[in-house]
RNA sequence: GGCCCCGUCGUCUAGCGGUUAGGAUCCAUGGUUUUCAUCCAUGUUACAGGAGUUCAAUUCUCCUCGGGGUCACCA
Protein backbone atom coordinates (compact mmCIF):
# COMPACT_ATOMS: atom_id res chain seq x y z
CA UNK A 1 0.00 0.00 0.00
CA UNK A 2 0.98 3.56 -1.30
CA UNK A 3 -0.08 6.93 0.19
CA UNK A 4 -0.42 10.48 -0.51
CA UNK A 5 -0.99 12.61 1.86
CA UNK A 6 -1.33 16.72 1.24
CA UNK A 7 -2.27 18.60 3.49
CA UNK A 8 -5.09 21.09 2.72
CA UNK A 9 -3.74 23.85 4.06
CA UNK A 10 -2.96 26.21 0.95
CA UNK A 11 -2.67 24.91 -2.98
CA UNK A 12 -1.06 22.34 -4.44
CA UNK A 13 2.20 23.27 -5.38
CA UNK A 14 4.36 21.25 -8.32
CA UNK A 15 6.52 19.34 -5.61
CA UNK A 16 3.60 17.94 -4.33
CA UNK A 17 1.83 17.12 -7.44
CA UNK A 18 5.31 15.69 -7.86
CA UNK A 19 5.01 13.41 -5.19
CA UNK A 20 1.39 12.06 -6.09
CA UNK A 21 2.95 11.29 -9.42
CA UNK A 22 5.49 9.26 -7.93
CA UNK A 23 3.30 7.49 -5.88
CA UNK A 24 1.04 6.66 -8.24
CA UNK A 25 3.53 5.18 -10.93
CA UNK A 26 4.83 2.84 -8.19
CA UNK A 27 1.61 1.84 -6.92
CA UNK A 28 0.82 0.75 -10.55
CA UNK A 29 4.27 -0.79 -11.13
CA UNK A 30 4.00 -2.90 -8.06
CA UNK A 31 0.62 -3.61 -8.34
CA UNK A 32 -0.24 -2.03 -4.82
CA UNK A 33 -3.27 0.33 -3.69
CA UNK A 34 -2.31 4.19 -3.56
CA UNK A 35 -4.54 5.92 -0.69
CA UNK A 36 -4.91 9.71 0.23
CA UNK A 37 -4.68 10.78 3.22
CA UNK A 38 -5.71 14.47 4.31
CA UNK A 39 -3.62 15.63 6.67
CA UNK A 40 -5.91 17.84 8.73
CA UNK A 41 -5.02 18.11 12.29
CA UNK A 42 -3.78 21.88 12.38
CA UNK A 43 -7.49 23.12 12.38
CA UNK A 44 -6.06 26.22 12.29
CA UNK A 45 -4.02 26.46 9.00
CA UNK A 46 -6.66 24.19 7.02
CA UNK A 47 -8.78 26.04 4.37
CA UNK A 48 -12.08 24.99 3.50
CA UNK A 49 -12.77 23.48 0.26
CA UNK A 50 -8.66 22.64 -0.21
CA UNK A 51 -9.07 18.89 -0.01
CA UNK A 52 -11.47 18.70 -2.55
CA UNK A 53 -9.66 21.15 -4.94
CA UNK A 54 -6.71 18.13 -3.98
CA UNK A 55 -8.69 15.26 -5.20
CA UNK A 56 -10.31 17.15 -7.99
CA UNK A 57 -6.40 18.17 -9.51
CA UNK A 58 -5.50 14.15 -8.30
CA UNK A 59 -8.56 13.48 -11.01
CA UNK A 60 -7.28 15.93 -13.76
CA UNK A 61 -3.89 14.87 -13.92
CA UNK A 62 -4.95 11.05 -13.64
CA UNK A 63 -3.80 9.54 -10.32
CA UNK A 64 -6.18 6.65 -9.21
CA UNK A 65 -6.64 5.95 -5.68
CA UNK A 66 -8.61 3.35 -3.44
CA UNK A 67 -9.13 5.66 -0.93
CA UNK A 68 -9.28 9.06 0.91
CA UNK A 69 -8.63 9.24 4.82
CA UNK A 70 -9.22 12.42 6.78
CA UNK A 71 -6.58 12.08 9.37
CA UNK A 72 -8.82 13.90 12.18
CA UNK A 73 -10.52 11.23 11.94
CA UNK A 74 -8.57 8.61 13.72
CA UNK A 75 -7.23 10.69 16.41
CA UNK A 76 -8.61 8.35 19.08
CA UNK A 77 -6.43 5.68 17.82
CA UNK A 78 -3.26 8.34 18.24
CA UNK A 79 -4.22 8.91 21.83
CA UNK A 80 -5.18 5.04 22.55
CA UNK A 81 -1.56 3.75 21.49
CA UNK A 82 -0.18 7.13 23.18
CA UNK A 83 -1.36 5.89 26.09
CA UNK A 84 -0.21 2.34 25.53
CA UNK A 85 3.40 3.87 25.15
CA UNK A 86 2.98 5.85 28.83
CA UNK A 87 2.09 2.68 30.46
CA UNK A 88 4.85 0.72 29.03
CA UNK A 89 7.20 3.92 30.27
CA UNK A 90 8.02 4.33 26.36
CA UNK A 91 6.70 7.65 26.57
CA UNK A 92 6.70 10.44 29.49
CA UNK A 93 4.49 13.29 30.21
CA UNK A 94 6.47 16.56 30.13
CA UNK A 95 5.25 19.55 32.34
CA UNK A 96 7.90 22.18 30.75
CA UNK A 97 5.93 25.42 29.29
CA UNK A 98 6.68 26.14 25.40
CA UNK A 99 7.99 29.35 26.82
CA UNK A 100 10.30 27.93 28.67
CA UNK A 101 11.50 25.42 26.13
CA UNK A 102 11.66 28.17 23.69
CA UNK A 103 14.37 29.67 25.83
CA UNK A 104 16.33 26.60 25.52
CA UNK A 105 16.14 26.47 21.91
CA UNK A 106 17.42 30.03 22.13
CA UNK A 107 20.46 29.32 24.22
CA UNK A 108 21.27 26.17 22.17
CA UNK A 109 21.04 28.72 19.03
CA UNK A 110 23.19 31.27 20.87
CA UNK A 111 26.33 28.94 22.28
CA UNK A 112 25.92 27.44 18.33
CA UNK A 113 25.03 23.87 19.50
CA UNK A 114 21.87 21.79 17.99
CA UNK A 115 18.84 21.59 20.59
CA UNK A 116 17.68 19.00 21.53
CA UNK A 117 15.27 18.07 24.84
CA UNK A 118 17.03 17.90 28.40
CA UNK A 119 14.59 14.88 29.32
CA UNK A 120 14.05 16.92 32.18
CA UNK A 121 10.69 15.32 32.63
CA UNK A 122 11.64 11.78 31.66
CA UNK A 123 12.21 10.93 34.92
CA UNK A 124 9.10 12.35 37.15
CA UNK A 125 8.25 10.52 40.40
CA UNK A 126 4.68 9.16 39.41
CA UNK A 127 3.79 11.20 42.48
CA UNK A 128 4.70 13.97 40.99
CA UNK A 129 2.80 13.30 37.76
CA UNK A 130 -0.24 12.71 39.15
CA UNK A 131 -0.61 15.59 41.49
CA UNK A 132 0.23 17.76 38.93
CA UNK A 133 -2.62 20.22 37.62
CA UNK A 134 -0.32 21.82 34.84
CA UNK A 135 -0.78 21.35 30.73
CA UNK A 136 1.44 18.48 29.64
CA UNK A 137 2.59 17.55 26.42
CA UNK A 138 3.23 13.79 26.03
CA UNK A 139 7.36 13.28 24.81
CA UNK A 140 8.44 9.50 23.57
CA UNK A 141 11.58 8.34 25.01
CA UNK A 142 14.91 9.55 22.79
CA UNK A 143 16.04 5.55 21.14
CA UNK A 144 19.42 4.40 22.84
CA UNK A 145 21.12 3.81 19.64
CA UNK A 146 21.69 5.57 16.50
CA UNK A 147 18.83 4.84 13.83
CA UNK A 148 19.74 3.96 10.61
CA UNK A 149 17.45 5.12 7.86
CA UNK A 150 17.67 3.30 4.85
CA UNK A 151 16.45 5.45 1.89
CA UNK A 152 15.88 4.25 -1.75
CA UNK A 153 17.82 7.22 -3.37
CA UNK A 154 20.14 8.69 -0.60
CA UNK A 155 21.33 5.07 0.90
CA UNK A 156 21.96 4.28 4.72
CA UNK A 157 21.53 7.53 6.89
CA UNK A 158 22.35 7.54 10.38
CA UNK A 159 20.72 9.52 13.01
CA UNK A 160 22.42 9.94 16.42
CA UNK A 161 19.71 9.48 19.40
CA UNK A 162 20.14 13.39 19.93
CA UNK A 163 19.13 13.77 16.52
CA UNK A 164 15.59 11.69 17.07
CA UNK A 165 15.46 13.57 20.22
CA UNK A 166 12.85 12.98 22.78
CA UNK A 167 10.01 14.59 20.87
CA UNK A 168 6.37 15.16 21.51
CA UNK A 169 3.97 12.37 20.03
CA UNK A 170 0.98 14.66 21.70
CA UNK A 171 0.97 18.38 22.26
CA UNK A 172 -1.09 20.18 25.37
CA UNK A 173 -4.63 20.25 23.30
CA UNK A 174 -4.24 16.66 23.28
CA UNK A 175 -4.08 16.07 19.31
CA UNK A 176 -1.51 14.21 18.52
CA UNK A 177 1.76 15.82 16.58
CA UNK A 178 2.30 15.55 12.67
CA UNK A 179 5.28 12.56 13.34
CA UNK A 180 2.65 10.73 15.40
CA UNK A 181 -0.06 10.40 13.91
CA UNK A 182 1.67 9.93 10.25
CA UNK A 183 3.76 6.95 11.83
CA UNK A 184 0.79 5.48 13.58
CA UNK A 185 -1.52 5.86 10.27
CA UNK A 186 1.28 4.44 8.14
CA UNK A 187 1.26 1.54 10.41
CA UNK A 188 -2.67 1.08 10.55
CA UNK A 189 -2.86 1.23 6.73
CA UNK A 190 -0.47 -1.23 6.60
CA UNK A 191 2.03 0.81 4.07
CA UNK A 192 4.74 -0.48 2.46
CA UNK A 193 6.93 2.58 0.85
CA UNK A 194 6.70 6.23 1.44
CA UNK A 195 7.49 8.28 -1.84
CA UNK A 196 7.95 12.06 -0.33
CA UNK A 197 9.83 15.25 -0.44
CA UNK A 198 13.39 15.23 0.80
CA UNK A 199 12.52 17.78 3.70
CA UNK A 200 10.95 14.63 5.39
CA UNK A 201 14.39 13.07 5.71
CA UNK A 202 14.89 14.07 9.20
CA UNK A 203 10.81 12.73 10.52
CA UNK A 204 11.84 9.66 9.49
CA UNK A 205 13.79 8.31 11.75
CA UNK A 206 11.51 9.87 14.32
CA UNK A 207 8.42 7.61 12.57
CA UNK A 208 10.68 4.73 12.54
CA UNK A 209 11.66 4.90 15.97
CA UNK A 210 7.88 5.59 17.25
CA UNK A 211 6.68 1.93 15.22
CA UNK A 212 9.14 0.39 17.18
CA UNK A 213 8.36 1.83 20.33
CA UNK A 214 5.11 0.36 19.33
CA UNK A 215 6.21 -2.80 18.86
CA UNK A 216 5.72 -3.00 14.93
CA UNK A 217 8.37 -5.28 13.06
CA UNK A 218 7.68 -4.71 9.45
CA UNK A 219 9.74 -1.93 7.87
CA UNK A 220 8.11 0.50 5.90
CA UNK A 221 10.41 1.40 2.99
CA UNK A 222 11.18 5.11 2.48
CA UNK A 223 11.74 7.28 -0.82
CA UNK A 224 13.30 11.08 -0.50
CA UNK A 225 13.01 12.93 -3.74
CA UNK A 226 15.27 15.40 -4.18
CA UNK A 227 14.06 18.82 -3.37
CA UNK A 228 12.99 21.08 -6.73
CA UNK A 229 14.52 24.62 -7.22
CA UNK A 230 12.32 27.19 -7.81
CA UNK A 231 13.08 30.99 -8.29
CA UNK A 232 9.35 31.61 -8.03
CA UNK A 233 7.02 29.01 -6.40
CA UNK A 234 4.81 27.26 -8.74
CA UNK A 235 1.15 26.18 -7.68
CA UNK A 236 -0.37 23.84 -10.04
CA UNK A 237 -3.73 25.91 -10.51
CA UNK A 238 -1.52 28.49 -11.40
CA UNK A 239 0.13 26.42 -14.37
CA UNK A 240 -3.23 25.36 -15.49
CA UNK A 241 -4.93 29.21 -15.81
CA UNK A 242 -1.54 29.58 -17.59
CA UNK A 243 -2.43 27.28 -20.10
CA UNK A 244 -0.04 24.48 -19.21
CA UNK A 245 -1.67 21.16 -20.18
CA UNK A 246 -1.69 18.50 -17.86
CA UNK A 247 -0.39 15.85 -19.97
CA UNK A 248 2.96 18.49 -20.12
CA UNK A 249 3.18 19.18 -16.39
CA UNK A 250 3.49 15.60 -15.64
CA UNK A 251 5.74 14.85 -18.46
CA UNK A 252 8.00 17.77 -17.18
CA UNK A 253 7.66 16.70 -13.44
CA UNK A 254 8.27 12.86 -14.01
CA UNK A 255 11.24 13.81 -15.70
CA UNK A 256 12.91 16.13 -14.10
CA UNK A 257 16.31 14.58 -12.08
CA UNK A 258 15.19 11.47 -13.79
CA UNK A 259 16.76 9.57 -16.93
CA UNK A 260 13.82 9.29 -19.10
CA UNK A 261 14.05 7.25 -22.37
CA UNK A 262 12.52 10.04 -24.33
CA UNK A 263 11.63 13.29 -24.19
CA UNK A 264 7.92 12.92 -24.69
CA UNK A 265 5.28 10.30 -22.94
CA UNK A 266 2.62 10.60 -20.86
CA UNK A 267 2.36 8.95 -17.67
CA UNK A 268 1.15 5.16 -18.34
CA UNK A 269 4.53 5.34 -20.73
CA UNK A 270 6.40 6.20 -17.58
CA UNK A 271 4.94 2.93 -15.61
CA UNK A 272 6.66 1.13 -18.17
CA UNK A 273 10.06 2.08 -17.79
CA UNK A 274 10.19 4.44 -14.31
CA UNK A 275 12.23 3.38 -11.95
CA UNK A 276 13.03 4.60 -8.49
CA UNK A 277 16.82 3.91 -9.23
CA UNK A 278 17.33 6.86 -11.80
CA UNK A 279 16.41 9.22 -9.68
CA UNK A 280 18.99 12.29 -9.02
CA UNK A 281 19.89 12.65 -5.62
CA UNK A 282 21.04 16.64 -6.40
CA UNK A 283 18.36 19.26 -5.94
CA UNK A 284 16.63 19.58 -9.19
CA UNK A 285 15.46 22.67 -10.95
CA UNK A 286 12.47 23.99 -11.97
CA UNK A 287 12.70 25.24 -15.25
CA UNK A 288 9.34 27.08 -16.64
CA UNK A 289 11.23 27.44 -20.11
CA UNK A 290 11.59 23.73 -20.21
CA UNK A 291 8.06 23.01 -19.20
CA UNK A 292 7.31 25.66 -21.96
CA UNK A 293 9.14 23.63 -24.72
CA UNK A 294 7.71 20.28 -23.40
CA UNK A 295 4.00 22.13 -23.28
CA UNK A 296 4.91 22.62 -27.11
CA UNK A 297 5.10 19.64 -28.11
CA UNK A 298 2.32 17.67 -26.62
CA UNK A 299 0.06 20.52 -28.03
CA UNK A 300 1.73 20.08 -31.20
CA UNK A 301 0.95 16.33 -30.96
CA UNK A 302 -2.58 16.82 -30.11
CA UNK A 303 -5.70 16.20 -32.23
CA UNK A 304 -6.49 19.11 -34.14
CA UNK A 305 -10.13 19.60 -33.04
CA UNK A 306 -9.17 19.15 -29.59
CA UNK A 307 -7.01 21.82 -29.78
CA UNK A 308 -9.11 24.12 -30.86
CA UNK A 309 -11.70 23.66 -28.25
CA UNK A 310 -8.75 25.42 -26.44
CA UNK A 311 -9.10 28.32 -27.68
CA UNK A 312 -12.59 28.59 -28.24
CA UNK A 313 -13.51 26.67 -31.22
CA UNK A 314 -14.88 22.85 -32.68
CA UNK A 315 -13.00 22.60 -35.80
CA UNK A 316 -10.27 21.09 -37.71
CA UNK A 317 -9.09 23.92 -39.33
CA UNK A 318 -8.49 25.63 -36.21
CA UNK A 319 -6.58 23.09 -34.84
CA UNK A 320 -4.38 23.44 -37.13
CA UNK A 321 -3.87 26.88 -37.70
CA UNK A 322 -2.93 26.82 -34.11
CA UNK A 323 -0.08 24.45 -34.77
CA UNK A 324 0.89 26.74 -37.23
CA UNK A 325 0.93 29.39 -34.11
CA UNK A 326 3.11 27.19 -32.17
CA UNK A 327 5.94 28.73 -33.15
CA UNK A 328 4.99 31.49 -31.46
CA UNK A 329 2.96 30.41 -28.73
CA UNK A 330 4.31 27.49 -26.26
CA UNK A 331 0.39 27.42 -24.10
CA UNK A 332 -3.36 27.41 -24.56
CA UNK A 333 -3.76 30.87 -23.33
CA UNK A 334 -0.98 32.35 -25.85
CA UNK A 335 -2.49 30.28 -28.56
CA UNK A 336 -6.08 32.25 -27.81
CA UNK A 337 -4.07 35.33 -27.67
CA UNK A 338 -2.98 34.98 -31.44
CA UNK A 339 -6.37 33.02 -32.83
CA UNK A 340 -8.51 35.74 -30.60
CA UNK A 341 -7.25 38.82 -33.33
CA UNK A 342 -7.93 37.36 -36.54
CA UNK A 343 -12.08 37.26 -36.06
CA UNK A 344 -11.67 40.64 -34.19
CA UNK A 345 -12.27 44.13 -35.86
CA UNK A 346 -8.91 44.78 -37.29
CA UNK A 347 -7.10 47.86 -35.83
CA UNK A 348 -4.85 49.18 -39.52
CA UNK A 349 -1.51 51.47 -38.50
CA UNK A 350 -2.78 54.82 -40.25
CA UNK A 351 -0.41 54.75 -43.10
CA UNK A 352 -2.01 51.54 -44.49
CA UNK A 353 -5.73 52.91 -44.02
CA UNK A 354 -6.20 53.42 -47.64
CA UNK A 355 -4.58 50.52 -48.86
CA UNK A 356 -6.86 48.44 -46.37
CA UNK A 357 -9.32 49.41 -47.43
CA UNK A 358 -8.99 49.27 -51.01
CA UNK A 359 -7.72 45.77 -50.37
CA UNK A 360 -10.82 44.65 -47.75
CA UNK A 361 -13.40 45.25 -51.58
CA UNK A 362 -11.19 43.50 -53.24
CA UNK A 363 -11.26 40.30 -50.79
CA UNK A 364 -15.42 40.87 -50.54
CA UNK A 365 -15.54 40.90 -54.06
CA UNK A 366 -13.63 38.27 -54.93
CA UNK A 367 -14.70 34.64 -55.40
CA UNK A 368 -13.62 31.02 -53.16
CA UNK A 369 -9.79 30.29 -53.80
CA UNK A 370 -8.32 27.12 -53.06
CA UNK A 371 -4.88 27.81 -52.88
CA UNK A 372 -3.02 30.81 -51.81
CA UNK A 373 -1.14 31.64 -54.92
CA UNK A 374 -4.11 31.80 -56.91
CA UNK A 375 -5.81 34.18 -54.07
CA UNK A 376 -2.70 36.13 -53.90
CA UNK A 377 -2.37 36.73 -57.85
CA UNK A 378 -6.12 37.59 -57.86
CA UNK A 379 -5.79 40.14 -54.92
CA UNK A 380 -2.65 41.66 -55.96
CA UNK A 381 -4.31 42.27 -59.75
CA UNK A 382 -7.54 43.41 -58.91
CA UNK A 383 -6.53 45.88 -56.01
CA UNK A 384 -3.22 47.39 -57.78
CA UNK A 385 -1.41 47.31 -54.43
CA UNK A 386 2.53 45.57 -53.83
CA UNK A 387 5.30 45.76 -52.17
CA UNK A 388 4.66 46.60 -48.16
CA UNK A 389 1.05 47.98 -49.15
CA UNK A 390 0.43 44.48 -50.38
CA UNK A 391 1.96 41.83 -47.89
CA UNK A 392 1.91 44.36 -44.70
CA UNK A 393 -1.83 44.92 -45.35
CA UNK A 394 -2.82 41.30 -46.09
CA UNK A 395 -1.24 39.88 -42.64
CA UNK A 396 -3.16 42.82 -40.68
CA UNK A 397 -6.61 41.63 -42.92
CA UNK A 398 -6.09 38.48 -41.95
CA UNK A 399 -4.07 37.77 -38.91
CA UNK A 400 -4.50 41.04 -37.20
CA UNK A 401 -1.37 41.13 -36.41
CA UNK A 402 2.22 43.04 -37.66
CA UNK A 403 4.40 40.02 -38.07
CA UNK A 404 3.01 36.16 -37.57
CA UNK A 405 3.99 32.43 -39.24
CA UNK A 406 3.61 32.31 -43.18
CA UNK A 407 0.62 33.93 -44.09
CA UNK A 408 0.50 31.33 -46.75
CA UNK A 409 0.04 28.77 -44.36
CA UNK A 410 -2.47 31.10 -41.95
CA UNK A 411 -4.52 31.27 -45.70
CA UNK A 412 -4.45 27.21 -45.92
CA UNK A 413 -6.71 26.96 -42.81
CA UNK A 414 -8.55 29.91 -42.70
CA UNK A 415 -9.71 30.07 -45.99
CA UNK A 416 -13.24 29.34 -45.25
CA UNK A 417 -13.43 32.02 -43.23
CA UNK A 418 -12.40 34.44 -44.97
CA UNK A 419 -15.96 36.23 -45.12
CA UNK A 420 -15.96 36.54 -41.53
CA UNK A 421 -12.46 37.30 -41.15
CA UNK A 422 -12.40 40.79 -43.55
CA UNK A 423 -15.45 43.20 -42.91
C1' G B 1 26.27 26.38 14.74
C1' G B 2 24.98 20.52 15.12
C1' C B 3 23.34 16.65 11.98
C1' C B 4 22.33 14.97 6.92
C1' C B 5 22.66 15.40 1.61
C1' C B 6 24.77 17.49 -2.94
C1' G B 7 29.10 20.07 -6.25
C1' U B 8 30.59 18.29 -14.59
C1' C B 9 30.12 23.85 -20.11
C1' G B 10 26.71 30.53 -18.46
C1' U B 11 22.12 27.18 -17.46
C1' C B 12 19.88 21.93 -17.20
C1' U B 13 22.51 17.57 -17.40
C1' A B 14 25.09 12.27 -19.43
C1' G B 15 29.05 9.79 -17.21
C1' C B 16 29.19 4.91 -12.37
C1' G B 17 38.74 3.74 -12.80
C1' G B 18 41.28 4.04 -18.89
C1' U B 19 36.09 8.63 -23.06
C1' U B 20 38.59 13.15 -28.57
C1' A B 21 34.29 14.25 -21.21
C1' G B 22 28.40 13.38 -24.73
C1' G B 23 23.53 15.92 -25.21
C1' A B 24 20.02 20.04 -24.53
C1' U B 25 19.70 25.19 -24.00
C1' C B 26 22.00 30.01 -24.26
C1' C B 27 25.46 32.81 -27.12
C1' A B 28 28.18 33.73 -31.97
C1' U B 29 28.39 32.95 -37.32
C1' G B 30 26.28 31.30 -41.95
C1' G B 31 21.93 29.47 -44.67
C1' U B 32 16.35 28.95 -45.59
C1' U B 33 12.04 32.19 -44.99
C1' U B 34 8.52 39.15 -49.17
C1' U B 35 7.47 39.95 -41.95
C1' C B 36 8.75 38.72 -36.40
C1' A B 37 9.76 34.09 -35.31
C1' U B 38 10.72 29.10 -36.65
C1' C B 39 13.94 25.75 -38.97
C1' C B 40 18.94 23.84 -40.64
C1' A B 41 24.41 23.97 -40.37
C1' U B 42 28.90 25.36 -37.90
C1' G B 43 31.55 27.15 -33.65
C1' U B 44 33.25 28.88 -28.33
C1' U B 45 32.78 27.17 -23.25
C1' A B 46 33.05 22.42 -17.88
C1' C B 47 35.01 17.96 -14.16
C1' A B 48 35.17 23.84 -7.27
C1' G B 49 40.28 23.52 -4.78
C1' G B 50 43.99 20.52 -2.20
C1' A B 51 45.94 15.89 -0.41
C1' G B 52 45.77 10.60 -0.74
C1' U B 53 44.52 5.25 -2.91
C1' U B 54 45.90 3.25 -7.86
C1' C B 55 49.82 1.52 -13.43
C1' A B 56 45.62 5.00 -14.26
C1' A B 57 41.19 9.35 -11.37
C1' U B 58 35.60 13.40 -13.42
C1' U B 59 34.66 8.56 -11.29
C1' C B 60 37.10 5.82 -4.75
C1' U B 61 38.81 8.17 0.42
C1' C B 62 39.85 12.54 3.45
C1' C B 63 40.13 17.91 4.16
C1' U B 64 38.81 22.94 2.54
C1' C B 65 35.42 25.89 0.00
C1' G B 66 30.50 26.39 -2.10
C1' G B 67 25.10 25.08 -2.41
C1' G B 68 20.73 22.76 -0.22
C1' G B 69 17.72 20.28 3.60
C1' U B 70 16.62 19.93 8.73
C1' C B 71 16.99 21.09 13.86
C1' A B 72 8.54 23.12 16.77
C1' C B 73 3.29 21.47 21.35
C1' C B 74 3.36 23.07 11.78
C1' A B 75 2.28 19.73 8.46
Amino acid sequence: MLRFAPSPTGDMHIGDLRVALFNYIVSKQRNEDLIVRIQDLDKEKNVEGKDEEILALLSLFGIEYTQVIYQSESVRYHSAMALELIHEKKAFSCFCSPEWLEKRREEAKESKKAYSYDDACRNLPDELVIDNMSPFTIRLNRPDEAIIVNDAIKGKVSFKPDAVDSFVIMSQDKTPTYNFACAVDDMLSDISLVIRSEEHMSNTPKQDHIRASLGYDKKVEYVHLPIIKEDDSFSVKWLLEEGFLPAAISNYLISIGNKPPLEIFDTKDAIEWFSLDNISKSPVRFSIDSLREINKKHLKNMDATELSRYVGFADANIGELAKVYLEEASTTKELKAKIEPIFAVKEIPQEFTDAAQAMTKTIKGAPFFEEYDDFKNYIMKESGLDGKNFSKVLRFLLSGAENGPDIALVYKYLKNYIGEIVK
